[in-house]
DNA sequence: TTTAGGG
DNA sequence: CCCTAAA
């Protein structure tokens, strides 16, 4: 008997909203938004921190000169700090747009040290001087957790101007920025746009021949960039004002990989925060473009520098396409099937590891360019090691501090809550340690293959070289893809780290590749080698990194790549849209137990002909969950129910469960033949606390 | 776009 | 999971 159909919440067994299914237009319109007002990350957000970022390093950086500024509060940049290692996250974000230069900036929170500098410069001999720092690293934090309502851009001129300073220039936004920068906005102007505030910050980058002091800021002009609520990082290559930037929204990277939201464990509450159909018809069509440049986003950005490596990467590139895809496919899927599940996403193009040259080490004289251009970080390895050795008689103990964890692609929407966020992220780590990593160790650059030597032999002694050993993660099955003869270098770790004055801070770096944050005050950079091409290829791809341990000094513990990943990542892309424009299956992902009982709770109440509810209901959060793809989980699930245990496969799903989906299924089916002429049909079946069904 | 089913 | 006809 189907039992009364307004059950309050807090009943015992389930609850039974009456939801009278209204035509399906009518329902669409139900502004079901559950506006999001806080911890919405937004690509504003991210902006944001980078632009406070980018003050902040000016702000250090003059600091640190005596000559220089006042020292101003730094209080924000401990928070950031705080909340990075608390989150282990690095956010990149990335300005793509079609045939647009947009580049990101990279804010470098490094100190600068000159060698580093002189390194970079040195070993980027290709590059252009007339590139830009090409990264950005975002640090997401709940400091910037507030919404901002407008745009904010960051460009930075590759070109000194008269006064030989690299300008910079922040645009938009309302008070995040303002926050971030301490209140330095004296010069800032604030002009009223609608309802907001929008102003201006132009910085200056200083040509200094001090590398310690690479970066000035100065706030003068202003300039109001009116986008609709995009977050556009821009590299001016051309001194000459642009008369706009290019546009495109909501391209935040977020340096995760996994485009999928697998955090469903929450997505039963009906307390999360969801966004009901945020975006309407111009929202949809825009990630739609945006999903379309999707693959190529990488491409426009190809420096003068990075193409001398064209050749070389393109072979490597191609080397590990072909056997990323006869192990993991691609998986990004055709942009016509994801739109909506991409909508209002944070697209992570790609890692851009942001070196700590970039802007931190402003090169000398028109070697800006070089310094920012090339540093690419091998995505796959991201790894991040600190490695904390000790000797001890004969026996050298390690004291790893944390791991990076190799690329990771993660697309939420921008109304996913920070807590999403996190699950989300851990699950995708999770995701990856599982399958398949294996840690290789790296001494002076050069990787110890056999594993059959001695630490002794291998020279990993505590009189040997310990400072330049390292570890790194890859993916296990590299060695059968990489030939043989490569030694790919992928990332390393900086087993040298002396844990720069950081005993109290133990848990410094984990976060997915962000050695722009990661960094320890005085820590030396890590150089690593990126390719863009990750943005395609499955996470654990490796990337062969040129690397040599030449010169490998304590500091550098990655021989920069001389692979440019954009350049490898031009052609590819092309392709790869083609490739998965046509048609790459998306990758299977097994519904876990949690999530079948989401799905099952769903139904159970909302009935088997309203998947789109259901999804919304269930599985809000998991954007790569479709309603289409709870259909026919519903289907097999319905189907696996109903044969013998010993038929089925997979990870067991509860009897318990399962006996729900079945009662569930056949009470929604009895009653769809009611409902059909009818009113609205009844709510289901109730069940008591023990999932015992009532007889209807 | 969402549903409903077949493949 | 994909593909699609229908709605």
């Amino acid at each position: 008997m189907v039992l009364k159909k307004r059950l309050d919440y807090g009943f015992n067994g389930y609850q039974i909203p009456v939801i009278p299914r209204a035509p399906r237009s009518v329902r669409r319109r139900v502004p079901h938004k559950k506006l999001v007002e806080d911890h919405q990350i937004c690509a504003f957000e991210l902006l944001a921190a980078v632009a406070g970022k980018l003050l902040q390093e000016s702000e250090s950086s003059a600091s640190s000169n005596a000559s220089e500024a006042k020292v101003q509060s730094f209080s924000h940049i401990d928070a950031i700090k705080k909340e990075r290692i608390e989150e282990n996250k690095a956010f990149r974000s990335e300005c793509l747009d079609q045939g647009s230069c947009v580049e990101s900036a990279f804010i470098p929170e490094l100190a600068v040290q000159e060698h580093n500098f002189k390194s970079t410069v040195e070993d980027h001999p290709h590059a252009e001087n007339d590139s830009l720092l090409e990264r950005t690293s975002i640090v997401t934090s709940s400091d910037f957790s507030k919404k901002v309502d407008c745009d904010l851009k960051l460009g930075i001129c590759s070109n000194k101007n008269a006064d030989g300073n690299f300008p910079c220039k922040v645009t938009g936004g309302s008070h995040i920025l303002q926050d971030l920068c301490n209140g330095k906005t004296e010069n800032a102007a604030e002009r009223k746009i609608g309802n907001q505030v929008k102003w201006t910050e132009e910085l200056t980058v200083t040509n200094t021949a001090s590398v310690k002091d690479p970066i000035e800021k100065r706030m003068n002009s202003k300039q109001l960039i009116n986008s609709d609520s995009s977050v556009q990082l821009s590299l001016y290559r051309d001194p000459v004002p642009r008369a706009s930037f290019p546009k495109h929204r909501n391209h935040v990277n977020v340096g995760i990989r996994d485009d999928d939201d697998n955090s469903f464990g929450c997505n039963k509450f009906s307390t999360k925060i969801r966004a009901f159909r945020p975006q309407g018809r111009n929202g949809y069509r825009r990630i739609r473009r945006m999903l379309k440049s999707k693959y190529w986003r990488v491409a426009p950005k190809l420096r003068d520098c990075e193409v001398s490596n064209t050749s070389e990467g393109m072979r490597s590139f191609y080397r590990n396409r072909k056997s990323i895809h006869t192990r993991d496919r691609y998986q990004h899927e055709a942009p016509s099937k994801r739109r909506k599940l991409c909508n209002r996403s944070f697209v992570v193009a790609y890692d851009q590891e942001a070196s700590s040259e970039s802007i931190s080490n402003c090169p000398e004289e028109g070697e800006y360019s070089r310094s920012g251009a090339i540093r690419r970080k091998a995505i796959e390895e991201s790894k991040s090691v600190k490695v904390h050795k000790k000797q001890k008689g004969s026996s050298v103990k390690f004291s790893i501090k944390s791991f990076k964890v190799p690329e990771l692609y993660i697309e939420v929407p921008e109304t996913a809550t920070v807590g999403s966020l996190k699950r989300t992220v851990m699950e995708t780590v999770t995701a990856i340690l599982g399958g398949g990593l294996r840690v290789g160790v790296v001494l002076q650059g050069k990787k110890v293959r056999d594993d059959n030597r001695t630490l002794q032999q291998a020279g990993i002694s505590h009189g040997g070289n310990l400072d330049t050993l390292g570890f790194i993660l890859e993916p296990s099955f590299t060695q059968v893809t990489e030939s043989p003869n490569d030694s790919p270098q992928p990332l390393q770790c900086d087993a040298n780290q002396k844990l720069l004055g950081s005993p109290a801070s133990p848990v410094l770096d984990s976060g997915p590749s962000n050695a722009t944050f990661d960094p320890p005050p005085v820590t030396k950079i890590e150089k690593q080698c990126e390719s863009k091409h990750d943005i395609v290829i499955s996470p654990r791809i490796p990337v062969d990194a040129v690397t040599d341990g030449a010169g490998t000094d304590s500091k550098a513990l990655v021989p920069l790549p001389m692979v440019s990943a954009e350049a490898l990542a031009v052609i590819p892309m092309s392709q790869k849209n083609k490739r998965c424009e046509t048609s790459q299956r998306r990758t299977r992902r097994p519904f876990s137990v949690s999530e079948v009982e989401a799905l099952v709770e769903a139904v159970e109440i909302l009935g088997t002909g309203r998947w789109r509810d259901v999804k919304m209901r269930a599985f809000d959060n998991a954007n790569h969950r479709t309603y289409v793809d709870l259909k026919d989980k519903w289907k097999t699930l319905v189907h696996t129910a109903s044969i013998s245990p010993q038929q089925r496969r997979g990870e067991p799903v509860p009897q318990d469960l399962l006996d729900r989906v079945l009662s569930a299924h056949s009470y929604w089916l009895q009653h769809q033949s009611k409902q059909h002429g009818k009113h609205q049909m009844e709510p289901l079946q109730i069940m008591d606390a023990q999932g015992e069904k009532f007889e209807t």
